[in-house]
DNA sequence: AGATATGGGTATAGTTTATGTACCCATCAT
DNA sequence: ATGATGGGTACATAAACTATACCCATATCT
C-alpha cells in the first residue's frame, strides 16, 4: 500500500479513536483528496479494520463502534496530548493539526527568547563535522555586559526542561561548558576543533539520582507518589548525565524541599543526598 | 500536486536545510518508494526551487546550496528541536523520524506515571458531549488513602509544565478543581453535567503577571533577561489564566526568588506583587 | 407536504503517479 | 582493471486519483 493511503487510513482511525467520528470533507480537507477518494478511503478502511466504523444515518456521520479495535497506531495518550499542546499554538508545525475537535486546553505561557534558524543550522553543522565555530554570545557573566565573539567546539545538545543548550569545548576558558542556544545571536568562521567529544566527562558520565517520596509526607501520600513516579520498594532511580544534574534539581525544586513549609510543593526528595551532592559539587567545578 | 509528492519534497527541503544533505535512499527509507521515483523527486525539487541542490559527485550526495532558499518550509528552530525531542524517545509517534544525523542530545528525564489512552478518550467524550463521568480518583488528600469513584463534569484540559490536569466540576466537592490525569485510573458511567462550563470563573479569568528582571542582578544581568524575555521597559507581561497561576509560580520558581541566596537561580520576578499575591489567593481559595 | 441542502455511494473515462525492469554513467576503493 | 555505489533515464504497466455525473437517505426549511 502507498504511503499516501497508508496515512490516510491512519488518520482515519485516529480521529475514530479520540475525537469518536469522522466524516468525508475531514479526509478532502486534511488530505486534498476528492470527494470520491475519501468514499473510497473509508471503504478501505472498514475492509482493513472490520466493525469499527458505523455510519449514523441521523448524525451524518461516521462513528467509532462501541468495540473499536485500532489497527492502524497504537492509541498512546502522550501522543494525543502532544497534538494538543501543537494545536495550542506551541511547537509550531511539528505535526499536521489532526484535531478537529479539541477540547477547551491551555498550557502554562512560558515566555523566552526564540533560537535563530540559521545559528542552530550552523551549530549542527559544526558538530556534524566536527569544527570549532565562532558564536556571538551573550554571557550572564558580570564581567561580560554585551556579547561577544567566542569560539567553541560543540559536540551535543542538551536540554533543560525550559531551554536547549549547546554542549561544547570553550576555547576562551579551555573546558567543556553549556551555552544557551538562544543567546547566540549569530555565528561565523568554522574552525578546527579544539577538543574531542569523549574529553567531555561530565557530559558522558551519569549519575543515579534516587527518589523518594518526601517523608513529610503522610503514609498514604507518600505511596500514592510512589504509584505516580512508579517506584518499587519507595525508590526509583533516574539516570542523568553530571553535566545536567544542576537543572535536574532545580526542576524537579529538589533544593528547596526543607525550605519550604509545604511538603505538597516537593513530592520527592533525593534519597541518596550524599552521593547526590558530591556529584553535584564534582559537575560545578 | 498530490499531497504525498508534497510531503516528499518538505522532506528533501527539511534534510538539506537541517542536514545538509540528502540521498535517494533517504527518500527511499521514509516513504516506500520505488528508486526511480524517488530520483523524480530529486529532479521535481530542483525544478521547483532552483539552484538549492548541488549534487556532490565525490560525496555522492546531494547538498544544500550555499545560497539554499527553503520554499517548502519556513525554517524554524522550534520544529527542528521538537522532532529532536522526539528522537530522543520523548512524546513518541507524533512526527515520523525526519532526522537521519541527529547530533548527540539529550534532554532531561521528567520521571512520571503515564496516561492510560481509554481514560483520556473518554474524558474527552465527556467534554465534547457536555456529559459528567466517574473516574476512580487517587487524590492527594490526607482523607482519601486509596482510589475512589468520583463524579466530575469535565470541561477543560490544562497542562502545568509537567503534567496535564482535567479541569472539572466537582460533583463530591460542588466546585471546580484540577484532576491530575494520570491518577485517573478508569472511567465509567457518564451523566448529565453538574455545572456549565462557563461557571468555571478561574479557568476563564486571567491575570497579568508584569515579570522584571531579578533586581540582585547587575544592570547587565538584568539587561540580558530582559533580552531573554523580550521585555520592553525592562518588563514583560504573561497573561495566565487563575487556574493555572499556582503552577506558574512554581515553574518559573517565583515563590523561592527571596529565601535562595543565588540570583542566578531565579532570572525574572513578579513586578506587581500585591496584585499577583491577592489573585493567587482568590485561586486558591 | 414539498423543496432543498447535506452527506454519502458509485460508475465511467481519463490523468497522474508510481512500479519494475533494464541499461547507462561517473566516482571511488581495492 | 574491476566491482561496488549512487544516480539518471526510458519504457510498459499498474495503481491511485480526478472530474463529472447521477443516485440515495435524512434532516431542515417554508
Amino acid at each position: 500500500m502507498r504511503w499516501g493511503i497508508e496515512k490516510r487510513l491512519e488518520f482515519i482511525e485516529f480521529r475514530l479513536f479520540w475525537e469518536g467520528g469522522i466524516n468525508r470533507a475531514d479526509i478532502v480537507d486534511q488530505f486534498g483528496v476528492s470527494v470520491p477518494q475519501a468514499s473510497k478511503d473509508l471503504t478501505l478502511y472498514e475492509e482493513k479494520a472490520p466493525g469499527n466504523l458505523i455510519y449514523d444515518k441521523s448524525a451524518k456521520r461516521y462513528k467509532a463502534a462501541d468495540d473499536f479495535k485500532p489497527v492502524f497506531m497504537q492509541p498512546n495518550a502522550s501522543t494525543y496530548l502532544a497534538h494538543l499542546r501543537e494545536a495550542n499554538g506551541g511547537t509550531s508545525g511539528v505535526t499536521e493539526a489532526w484535531l478537529a475537535s479539541a477540547p477547551e486546553h491551555d498550557a502554562l505561557p512560558i515566555p523566552h527568547r526564540r533560537v535563530e534558524a540559521d545559528v542552530l543550522r550552523d551549530v549542527l553543522k559544526a558538530v556534524r563535522e566536527g569544527h570549532s565555530i565562532e558564536v556571538f554570545y551573550q554571557s550572564m557573566s558580570a564581567k561580560k555586559p554585551t556579547p561577544e565573539w567566542r569560539r567553541i567546539s560543540p559536540h551535543a545538545l542538551g536540554n533543560d526542561g525550559l531551554r536547549w543548550h549547546i554542549r561544547a569545548f570553550c576555547h576562551i576558558d579551555h573546558k567543556f561548558k553549556d551555552f544557551i542556544l538562544s543567546r547566540c545571536m549569530k555565528t561565523r568562521e568554522h574552525g578546527l576543533s579544539g577538543a574531542s567529544a569523549n574529553d567531555d566527562k561530565l557530559w558522558h558520565d551519569r549519575f543515579a539520582v534516587a527518589l523518594a517520596p518526601n517523608p513529610a509526607l503522610s503514609a498514604n501520600q507518600r505511596s500514592i507518589i510512589a504509584q505516580d513516579y512508579e517506584m518499587t520498594n519507595g525508590r526509583t532511580e533516574v539516570m542523568v548525565r553530571k553535566a545536567l544534574l544542576y537543572y535536574f534539581l532545580k526542576r524537579l525544586r529538589l533544593d528547596v524541599a526543607d525550605k519550604l513549609d509545604n511538603p505538597h510543593e516537593v513530592p520527592v526528595v533525593v534519597a541518596n543526598r550524599p552521593a547526590f551532592d558530591a556529584a553535584l559539587a564534582e559537575a560545578m567545578a
